[in-house]
Formats: structure tokens, C-alpha cells, sequence
DNA sequence: AAATTTGCTTTAAACGTTTAAAGTGATAAA
DNA sequence: TTTATCACTTTAAACGTTTAAAGCAAATTT
């Protein structure tokens, strides 16, 4: 059975290519088509199921009509968030993407960006990994209009849709402080992202705009890939030690790894203390007590880059940065 | 900054196209191209910053080095799982992965299908969705190469990796019955899916062969669309009513629902009752007990379709259809 | 000296579209 | 009758590659 091109079409009908493709490109009345070729070409296209190789139009309209998603591990629940956002949004604004998942690897993500840019994107949206900052500069530097979410670099200037992350943070630990907590510990990685950074400078800023003084043992850091091993000193040192009355932790996986010690322990929550998390994740669904939580607008997140993305796409660029803030979810997790 | 192609290349180093692709492509040595001339086309790519048009290529060669993925929802541990796992494997093998969330809408499906084949895709990794039959029919129909995964209909013969589930759902309920639990529950979503009711049937199969007289009060079907009052009636049915020692619930999100259901009842796991899950979910983390299920091997599963896929690409098409078996993770929440 | 081989390079068509420009025959205006 | 306009259609080049075939000069064999 031979592929079906608009010159198969053309010799069924007894016309030229070039009537069809103006015809199954709505441009029949702009180009005058006689009425009944049009019919006849329309339905020879569809009786003979006729399909568009997107390819050789991309290829000559310079169009691809394809954007290119990179994300730091689909597995995550924000990812597949995002994923699920970006996806409906392209598809409302008849875009395909294609999907990458970089796992954290800074090399990775500059493999994905090479073989989504010969694949002709229209335009890129990254997520982009610890280390990546040569990445996204050389990524300026080609012409490829692109869209950092989540994290971002804060001496590159890109388009970006992110978290607050200061404000969410500044917010979260002061809702701690109005419920009467006083000595709140914060729990973070030991990671160089920028994101991760606004939280700890928003959770200073929030003690120290309350007039707390904060206790250099009410923070740490744990690293990603010790985690569990690093918080099994972490909880005790925060609740034996410093006898902190509530325990912010920045990141869902964070919350779930300290929540997992917490049991272990046999410390109640919220009676002996109160938690807090940045995301949510679905493993707080079967604890004991519902987590508060900041959460992000994971939904939004996704839309709004790739409303960016299309709008850098097809108008002269301009840099745009949006902020979002997260929804405070208040649970039984905070003692009052 | 103009596009840097095959013919500035060749330009700048005053020689044909024909000598830069061959160079590019790996084969100076087999149309004997000079050594030097070679050297100079290879310096002048890499000073220029060659990117190759993977559209006009694959327009010419009809590769596109590209697969189709088509979950059933991204938001699913499962279809991330697979997601992370093809794309993995696809790199290796030099494709890129075009992907879709159908949201287990039928109409979606299609529409995604018809997108990807728009886009010339070399081959389709699908989750089909419920009603996505006619789909499946027509995408046999063209003959883009293809393989189902996860889902199947037994009535249509397609290439599949699939679950043993039967066999998984059979060995599960043994293994309850070897502990010593004599009257199971098993809850199921109302479904039509084929793996769904197959693992009704290996439950129901491993009560008869091991003597228990199934009790029509033990298995209950909850709608996917009211899972939570569903379940509100079913578990006080299964425990208060029937006096079950164990649940076997037929997936993860229903043993999440199951399981908040019993802690609102106050219920203990596996004190008052042992329970079992058909995969496992991130929630089960912070549960009061590990809760004991059948793995599905993800990774394995992505794996698989895109090596069978692979071969269906290359080779004279031979339907492969892979059978997996799960493994059982036995924790603490069954009672001996 | 002519013919063949070798080593390297170019030519040009093709993949399936789009689209500006040119072509055509009929009708209307001059 | 000539010319212009109209309504519709075709021609052909282009997008960036690949690749069979042909070309060509120098070296080697007859």
C-alpha cells in the first residue's frame, strides 16, 4: 500500500499538488479554488486517508510545530505534573512535544538539548539541573526561544516561570510563628540550586522579621544522597537536642524521609511536634495526620511557560518572568 | 546569525555537499573522501557549530529516529515509571520519544495517534485506555509498527508487554492463603480493562484451587469515578459484615482509598486485618506498616516494549507478546 | 601510446510539502 | 476588435538533506 501524498491526491483528482495543498489548507476560498475541485479534493483526501507528513511541511514552512519539554525526573510528582500541564496547553495551542527527562544529570540535559534542537523545537521548556548554568547560557546563545520553570539561575537572564520561593518560604514559617511555635527548625538540601536557597533566606527573613533569634541547631542540610543516613542524626539533633517545637521541611521528599524518622521515633505529630512541608506528595495521604503544606500551582506552572514559550516564539522577544505564589495548605500537622 | 547547513560547510571549505555529508555521516573512509579535505569539513562543522536538520534528513532517509509514547495519565506512578524507563532505552538505541497523556480518554487516544503518525514517527509505544479498540484496530490497520503495553484486548492480536496478571493476582491470594487468612476480600474498580478483570480471576482461581469456597460478599467493584464513597460502604461491607481477615486490593490508588477508609474506622493493620496491594504507590511510605504487594517491573516492562518495537522497526514484523511476572514484596501488613 | 584503474570529487535528483509567479481561457470593458 | 479583467490552474523553485551516478585527473597497466 503506497504512502498517500498530496500527489497522489493531485493524480486522482486530475489536478496539481499545488490546488490540493492550498485546498487542505483552508486556503480555498483566498486562492479561488472552484468549488467543486475543492470537494473533489477534499473527499479524495479523505476517502483515500490521506496524512499530512508533518515532517516535509515543518521542513519547509521553518515550522515544526513541536516543543521540546526537559524535565529533572519524570518520576517525580512534580514533573509529571508540569508534564501533564505542558502537554494540554501545547496541544490547546497545536503544538507537540516532545519529552526528555535529564534525571539530574547536567550532561544529560545537554544531550536532550542537542537532539531536540536538531529536531527543529520551536521552542524549548527546561527544567533545569544543578550545574547546567553552560547549558542554558549556550542555549541564549543559539536563537532556539526557551523557558526555564522552577529553578532558574539568578545571574542568566531567561524567561522563566517560577515559585517565590523566598515569599512561600517567609510565609509558610510565619504561619508556624502566628500558631505560637518558637523554636522552628528548617530542614534543606545541601544543594547549590537557587530555589532551594530563597527557602532558607525566606525562613530566616520570617524569624528574623518576627523577632526571633534564630539558633544556628534549628537548621541543617542533608545531603540528596545520603539522605536517610544524614537525617537519622537530623531528627533527634532538631527535637532531643534543640527541643524545636516544629520542623520545616523544604521539599516534599525531604518531609517524607524526616516523617519516616519521626515514627521511627515514636515522636507524635503534632503533640511532641509540628510539621510543615514544601509540596505535598501523595505519601502524606496515608499518614497519621494530614501535612501542611505549601503548595505549588503545579497546573498553572505548566501553562503559563507555555503561553510564555508561544508568545516568545512568535513575537519579538521579550524576557518575561513570572512568579507564582504557592497556596498554603493547613493541616492538623501544626499544633496551635 | 544564519543556519549553519550542509552547504555553508560546504562553502566555506570550497567543496560539494555531497563530501561534507559523506564526512559527516561517518563515511570518509567508504566513498574514500581525502584526508585532509575530511579533517577540514570535520573542523569546519565543529568551528561553525554544524547542527543537522534531523527533519530533512528523516524526510529523506523516511527515519525519523523517533517512537510514539501514549500513556493512559502521566500523573500515574506507573505510566512515569514506564515513561522514565523508554526513554532511557530509546536514547540508548538513538530514538527520540514524542510522548501524550491520553487522560484514559478514548477520543484523546486517537487523536494522539494520528498526531504522531503525522509526525512520522518510526514506531508507537501505547497504553491503550478503555473503548480504545477502534484505535487499536486502525493503527494495525496502517502499518506503523507498534506495541501495547501494560493493556491489551484479548481480541485483537497486537504486539504487548504485559503482565502476567493473572498469575500475579493467583500467587498474591496463595500467598495470603498460605498465611493462614481464610476469608479474603478483594476489591476491584468496575472496569472493563481486560488486566483488571484478570486479576479478579486469578484471585478467584487461587480460592478454588486451594479448597475456599468464594463468598459473593467478599469481592466488591468500586467505581473509578466515586472511589472514595464507594469505598466508604465497602470496607465496613468487607470487615463489620463478612468478618474478612484480609483485602486484596486489585490496584494501588484502591489500596490508598482502602486504607484511608480503614484508619478513619480505626481499624489496625494487619492487627484487625491483613492487607495486600496490586503495586505499590509512595503513599505506602508513611503508612503505619509496610504494606506487602506485587511489584511491577517498570523498568523491565519500558525496556522490553522498545526493544520489541525495535525489532518490529527492522525487522519482517512478527508479533512478540511478553508475559512479565511480578514479585512479591511481603511486608508487615499481613498478619502469619 | 592507448587503455584501464585508482582516488577523489561533483552533479543532480529525490524526499513531501509550500507558495510566489506565471499561465490560460472566458468574459467584460474600451 | 482590441484590451483588460476575472476566475481559476499550473509551474517550478525551495526547504536541508542523502546518494546513485557520473566526472576527472593522475597513476598504472597493457
Amino acid at each position: 500500500m503506497k504512502k498517500i501524498g498530496l500527489k497522489e491526491i493531485a493524480a486522482h483528482v486530475g489536478v496539481s499538488t499545488a490546488l490540493v495543498s492550498y485546498v487542505l489548507n483552508g486556503q480555498a476560498e483566498e486562492k479561488q479554488v472552484g468549488k467543486e475541485v475543492a470537494e473533489k479534493i477534499r473527499k479524495a483526501a479523505e476517502q483515500l486517508d490521506y496524512r499530512p507528513n508533518q515532517l516535509a511541511k515543518s521542513l519547509k514552512t521553518r515550522r515544526s510545530n513541536t516543543i521540546g519539554l526537559i524535565v529533572a525526573d519524570i518520576n517525580y510528582r512534580f514533573s509529571s505534573g508540569i508534564t501533564r500541564a505542558v502537554e494540554a496547553e501545547a496541544k490547546k495551542r497545536n503544538y507537540t512535544v516532545i519529552f526528555g527527562s535529564s534525571n539530574e544529570s547536567s550532561e544529560k540535559l545537554q544531550e536532550l538539548i542537542n537532539v531536540l534542537i536538531n529536531h527543529q523545537v520551536d521552542g524549548l521548556i527546561v527544567v533545569p539541573v544543578e550545574n547546567s548554568e553552560p547549558s542554558i547560557l549556550s542555549l541564549q546563545r543559539s536563537d532556539i526561544p526557551f523557558v526555564l520553570i522552577d529553578r532558574h539561575f539568578p545571574n542568566v537572564l531567561t524567561s522563566n516561570v517560577m515559585l517565590d520561593n523566598f515569599k512561600a518560604a517567609y510565609d509558610s514559617t510565619e504561619h508556624l510563628i502566628r500558631q505560637g511555635h518558637e523554636k522552628i527548625a528548617f530542614v534543606n538540601y545541601s544543594a547549590q540550586l537557587f530555589n532551594l536557597q530563597e527557602r532558607t533566606r525566606g525562613y530566616l527573613a520570617a524569624l528574623s522579621d518576627h523577632g526571633i533569634k534564630h539558633h544556628p541547631g534549628w537548621s541543617l542540610e542533608v545531603r540528596s544522597t545520603h539522605t536517610e543516613a544524614d537525617m537519622r542524626k537530623a531528627i533527634p539533633h532538631l527535637t532531643a537536642i534543640n527541643k524545636c517545637d516544629a520542623i520545616f521541611f523544604a521539599t516534599d521528599r525531604l518531609a517524607i524521609a524526616g516523617l519516616k524518622e519521626i515514627v521511627q521515633l515514636k515522636i507524635l505529630v503534632p503533640e511532641d511536634i509540628s510539621v510543615f512541608s514544601f509540596d505535598e506528595s501523595e505519601a502524606f495521604e496515608l499518614f497519621s495526620c494530614p501535612i501542611s503544606h505549601a503548595r505549588q500551582p503545579l497546573e498553572k506552572m505548566g501553562k503559563i511557560a507555555v503561553s510564555i514559550l508561544h508568545d516568545l516564539i512568535n513575537k519579538p522577544k521579550v524576557i518575561n518572568q513570572t512568579y507564582l505564589e504557592t497556596e498554603l495548605v493547613i493541616a492538623k500537622s501544626c499544633r496551635e
